[in-house]
DNA sequence: CTGAAAGCGCTTACAG
DNA sequence: CTGAAAGCGCTTACAG
């Protein structure tokens, strides 16, 4: 039906070895290769990339593991992956996991199935700290959360340094009780807890926080209970972009004023922190970046294997904006934001 | 190296028929089903999915083309067709074709060399007009963006109907001179243009429109400039949910009250038009509702080939908020939206 | 440079 | 229910 290598040998009158050579850059002479070719716009010949995966055994695919592609950080780092991937001819298998280890382990699996060349993945914290790359049969590089085992490469963001900058940002401004809200399920809500409890230890503070399920409508329903506390924080910080989305909602519906009555930051420069009335503080994540580096070190270790796993860890950009204005300045500054 | 059928009925003492059998809900004795079972277990077995492929030439997968992952509209549409295929057993390869004609035509090949069994697809305007989907050995399921030939399925919204919705709203509020802002390579944004057109035609009224790349940065410049002009709108409506960030950006930093000064509206409720000061009137579109039809869609055309092609056209919704309070209305009431 | 042949790992009639 | 055999569409040593 479908028309094979074997239909355009016996149109171009040669062998079917010499139309796959003449298919790849094999040593064709030109007048057997302008037949072939020929042959080829004939027939409509298309290769079948299963057979050809098959017995090449090289796949040229890979798995990108995401909690959830509609997280804007994962959206952006999936289209840089995606973009070098294609670049280097390998194709992308997406895979949402919702933050679920059941999840997770029915991709891995499949990933095995797929025979894929390599997989980047997004772990939650209890897999990443189970995982076992070597039983695998591919490699993997981690990012956003890095595992226990120092075994795999990983794309991580200083997460502890990230969120004491938050923390630094808003004593700076005159805030003291600082509230947090992190993921339950991720490591990076851990690593930014724990950089979030240090700098308000450093500053003998407390450091009330809250961990939610990773979603805006947790984390929206979580921080609306907090603000009608008597001891609701006078500054909020949110450990990623869902989550400060979810805050920024609970905040909007309390009628609270930004900062007046409760200062917000967080995580992930998502357009919508630029148009809010003030803007919202964040730590914007170079997720170009990290999609590209982290493609580009799978790509580094299917042609090494042996080499020792690295891991590359990006610094976050403080982006000030009004919804952290200095507490003194509010009045003679304005809400012009930063 | 890796383990193959062959090597888990060597374990079981059964021959690789049996093997795949027992993979397979084939007909196999308990006894021997255990055994191959246990080997299974035994070696870690996993089957290859490239040979089960090129074999049974059922590849369960389907490509999913999109302009930009980073939409959002896109990107909940391909959530939802994502999870409807994992749960049919079919794999999806995701495509970015940024509307570039190269690009899409250079997918669709690749769709034929993965031999897919079908592919959603949102194409430019010139590529669906000129689609020939018998040509190209599977079924295409259109979604956003009709073609003229009518010879594919197609998920729709009634976009003359919405872009008309929003103008009809806008003028019940009072506003008249109201500009049009399109996406310039997709049959989206001309259906909007010619509803928005027919609308304002039924009210006597021109209809300025201008027509941008589809990215919020083109769209940004674009508006900032037209607000500059001397018969700068009273009022903007954008064709989708990247262009109406762009404008809105525009508009904050020329310092436009909104809605005084500028009334905007558009399409797509992406989650910041509600925590803008006032909150952005939008169609919302039934994203979930779309990924899932389209993809339900393709399953039901595989079990039926001959199935007359058909359209399921759904409605927006109008989500009215502050950016678009009546003109009269708008100090009694306030800006606390709708 | 070229062709004949083996084989990647499966599934699926065909016999029994 | 079970097995031996053919073959899906390619690539790749092996000879020449």
């Amino acid at each position: 039906m479908t028309t094979s290598i074997k239909d355009v040998a016996r149109l171009a009158g040669v062998s079917v070895a010499t139309v796959s050579r003449a298919l790849g850059d094999g040593p064709v002479s030109p007048a057997l290769r302008a037949k072939v070719e020929a042959a080829i716009a004939q027939s409509g010949y298309r290769p079948n990339l299963s057979a050809r995966r098959l017995r090449s055994q090289h796949t040229q695919t890979i798995g990108l593991i995401v909690s959830d592609i509609r997280n804007p950080f994962f959206t952006a780092v999936s289209r840089a992956v995606e973009d070098v991937a294609y670049r280097a001819g390998m194709r992308v298998i997406l895979c949402n996991t919702d933050e679920n280890p059941d999840k997770e382990a029915m991709y891995l699996r499949l990933m095995q199935e797929e025979r894929v060349s390599g997989v980047i993945f997004a772990a939650t914290r209890a897999t990443a700290d189970s995982l076992d790359a070597a039983a695998l049969g591919f490699p993997v590089v981690l990012i956003d959360r890095a595992g226990a085992a120092a075994s795999c490469d990983a794309v991580l963001l200083d997460n502890r340094r990230a969120a004491a900058q938050l923390v630094e940002h808003l004593l700076a401004a005159g805030y003291r009780r600082i509230g947090g809200l992190f993921g339950n399920t991720s490591s990076t809500g851990a690593e930014r807890h724990a950089g979030f409890v240090e700098a308000m230890q450093r500053a003998g503070l407390p450091a009330p926080a809250r961990f939610v399920a990773p979603s805006a409508a947790a984390a929206q329903t979580s921080v609306a209970a907090w603000l009608a506390e008597a001891d609701a924080p006078e500054a909020l910080i949110a450990s990623n972009g869902l989550l400060l989305l979810g805050a920024a909602k609970a905040v909007r519906a309390a009628g609270f004023a930004v900062p007046e009555r409760l200062a917000l930051a967080g995580f992930d420069n998502d357009s919508w922190t630029e148009l809010t009335e003030p803007g919202v503080t964040v730590i914007e994540q170079p997720v170009d970046d990290i999609g590209r580096e982290a493609m580009e070190m799978l790509l580094e270790r299917l042609r090494q294997p042996e080499r020792p796993p690295r891991k590359v860890v990006l610094a976050g950009r403080l982006v000030a904006r009004g919804s952290s204005l200095p507490r003194g300045s509010i009045n003679a500054a304005g809400r012009s934001g930063g």
